[in-house]
DNA sequence: CTGGATCCCTCACGATACTG
DNA sequence: CAGTATCGTGAGGGATCCAG
């Protein structure tokens, strides 16, 4: 067999050859957030196997979506990133991503939260009109996850970690989803215990404006 | 197992979930073009093993993205179309549709080009700016396939079937691309017999201009 | 430790034949 | 026309092992 093809002479046709493959979205939407190393890349999909983890990388660089580089010394490891080719894919994946949202339901027993898979939620749903002139800084924590988001002059950066000075700290579940759904209000949520906040808490209105769906 | 997840909570994990599936968003693509029976979606994906054709549209059914529906007599023959939410797919599709054909090439010797690809290649290359307050039809061949490309003070309306009075007919191979990518001029494409002409030829610039890459 | 390679097993997919 | 039935194969799942 001539290896997984569609034979059709199509743009999409195309596409679904390159990036369709099982698990390949996921870990380029892992690599959206950033530069990775194979182990993060494990860590951050912990159910894939090894071994497709290994073919899929290699069939993302043979196609010029991922490229694979040693880091200088002394530190000398290795790192997946997106080529510019595989950054045009950013439209769709959050798409996809915004698409996908609205049959997500409760979370299935099994089903976890990753940084990579709420950084990107982050950036599916923020709408730059809303921070228009705003400078704020978040810390979000979710489970043992802890994101910083910065709204700087209108402009989005999320990222793993913790901010330090943080006008507001949101700690939540994985239920922010029913927050920025507004199926609930900021209030509802404080009083309701689904969130905790430290810092201003006038704040969480802006957030909800800043990312709701 | 639980039947191909992904175990993660994520709006792009249960994308892949719902239209990752091999053959899945082909399906679309067609049904895009309108509503289809089983044996239109048949002819227009070739190579589907026809289980594989009954088990996607019974997942895509079951998932809300497509619905079956009985035609009314005396017909009553069995059509599939695209929910309202599978409707949404739309700028996804195209957006991957788009991004895929950069890396199209040349058609591979067994690929072949059928009338949903190419209407979706309209659809996805069309710049309304281009076209406000054009009004023109044109008819398209390539291979044994007609379209109808109409456009009507700005909007665009592609389908199968020939156009009667339309203002050109361009007939073409698939190498049609060459032409959209602006490799080559419109002059260079009928002078070297890639396209050959029938109304006014001035128009195939326009049509450069309307679909261009 | 990181960055994989290797093994085995299973089930989804592929090809084809057949049916209401 | 609209699928179901059957059967073989290979990609994916899971565990383990190995080199730098």
């Amino acid at each position: 067999m001539t290896k997984r093809e569609y034979g059709q002479f199509c743009g999409l046709a195309r596409a679904v050859e390159i990036v369709g493959e099982r698990w390949a979205l996921l870990i380029i939407r892992d690599l959206f957030v950033g530069p990775r190393r194979y182990t993060d890349l494990r860590r951050g999909l912990p159910r894939i196997p090894t071994n497709i983890l290994s073919a899929r990388l290699k069939e993302l660089e043979a196609t010029g979506v991922v490229s694979r580089r040693v880091l200088p010394r002394p530190d000398g490891s290795i790192v997946y990133e997106l080529t510019e080719y595989g950054n045009q894919l950013e439209p769709v994946v959050l798409g996809l991503g915004r698409w996908g949202a609205k049959s997500l339901g409760e979370p299935r027993p099994d089903e976890i939260v990753t940084p990579a898979s709420l950084i990107m939620a982050m950036r599916t749903t923020f709408h730059r009109e809303a921070a228009d002139g705003l400078t704020i800084g978040y810390e979000i924590r979710v489970g043992d996850i802890v994101l910083h988001v910065r709204i700087d002059n209108g402009s989005l950066k999320v990222a793993e970690g913790a901010l330090p000075n943080a006008d507001l700290v949101i700690e939540t579940e994985p239920a922010l989803g029913a927050l920025m759904a507004r199926e609930i209000t900021p209030a509802e949520a404080v009083d309701g215990g689904i969130v905790t906040l430290t810092g201003d808490p006038a704040l969480l209105d802006t957030f909800v404006d800043l990312f709701s769906i």
